[in-house]
DNA sequence: CCGAAATTAGTAGCAGGTCTTAAGAGTTAG
DNA sequence: CTAACTCTTAAGACCTGCTACTAATTTCGG
């Protein structure tokens, strides 16, 4: 019987992580008892009324918006001899991650991987044409991924470029790229009028 | 002078642009009039209390947050019949292009194939284990990629997908993935829909 | 100096709380 | 059985940051 409570304070940690933009009447409904007991629960568990988590979600907003660019989610360049190899280095972050779980989710991996295949090939523009890559293993958040991009051979301006990428000594990632070196001239040449 | 409302609005306006959080008093303070001129002009501008504009700060936040980590879709998932098909939908940005071209980069398109690649299969935990793709066509900055995932043959928890992606009726990814379902470990499936 | 526009002040009311006090229900120990 | 206890709910006063409205006051162009 007076389990009830801590169910339903447990109930209502969830709720509000789930949705922090409830009030404490829907709350209440929700967990059908008064408004009253929702207030005390949450004193009790510490946890701030609404207008407080609206606020700080709202801060948080405005900094989480600058913190996805591109230099953070491709790893920083370490090596560069190029077109022959290069290497870098991604840090790998809570955000990265798949739901609940601190699997780094695979589009960073690849986008690493992609970055530096373009990097390696010596161009002023390189794009992907194809790729294929297998991902061998998970890499947990926190985990620092090395990447290593080797050139092998070039037709014209296509390279093919393999990157393999470790977690220490352990081997996450194995993908092979087909890039191209666009001649400066041909840029966007061919879908003007689509706009 | 009368034109000193017209420069005050505009001055309101940079101010709540850069700092959404601040109250009416604190906006007063720094233009130096008082509290009611303050609202006035932000009826007459249709701009919205400091609660509203926390709220829509704090939606926005939860929706990026839910699309990309908690749900793992990059970009909006418009349809979803799991285990069969699925689309999504990626509006693409400044921020997603190459250094100083308008086209887009090639793991933002890879980001939305993949993650509609592990939405469209079943499972609490979808990992990607392998993929091949080919980028037919360049991306610019504006269009929307509309990706479209079919679920094709799987044995036991591996499923191939593949993933077609469009901007209008031009084809610029072709994917295939395969995917494994990872079996339920401890975590009390316990879902709640929204409030 | 007049009159209209612009500004300020003041009122009541609301949402979503705070904090405090208190009353009732159910539970348990002596 | 009753006193002491926990848990829940209710009620009241107050708070912030507004809305919506009215009324007074200031400002400035002509």
């Amino acid at each position: 019987m007076r389990s009830q409570k801590k169910t339903r304070q447990e109930k209502l940690l969830k709720l509000i992580a789930q949705n922090p933009l409830a009030t404490d009447e829907q709350l209440a409904d929700r967990l059908s008892v008064s408004v009253s007991t929702i207030r005390l629960d949450r004193a009790v568990l510490g946890l701030p009324e609404l207008r407080e988590r609206m606020k700080s979600m709202a801060q948080k907003a405005t900094s989480r918006l600058r913190s996805l660019k591109q230099e953070e989610i491709v790893g920083d360049l370490l090596e560069l001899e190029p077109n022959r190899w290069s290497l870098s280095i991604l840090a790998t972050r809570r955000d990265m991650a798949f739901r609940d779980t601190n699997m780094v989710c695979d589009h960073y991996i690849y986008a690493q991987a992609s970055s530096l295949a373009i990097a390696v090939v010596e161009a002023d523009l390189v794009l992907v044409e194809s790729m294929r890559g297998k991902y061998k293993g998970h890499a947990q958040v926190g985990d620092s991924l090395v990447a290593r991009a080797k050139v092998g051979v070039h037709k014209d301006d296509k390279y093919i470029v393999s990157v393999r990428t470790k977690v220490g000594e352990r081997e996450i990632f194995v993908g092979r790229f087909i890039t191209a070196a666009i001649p400066p001239n041909a840029e966007d040449g061919h879908r003007e009028e689509n706009l």
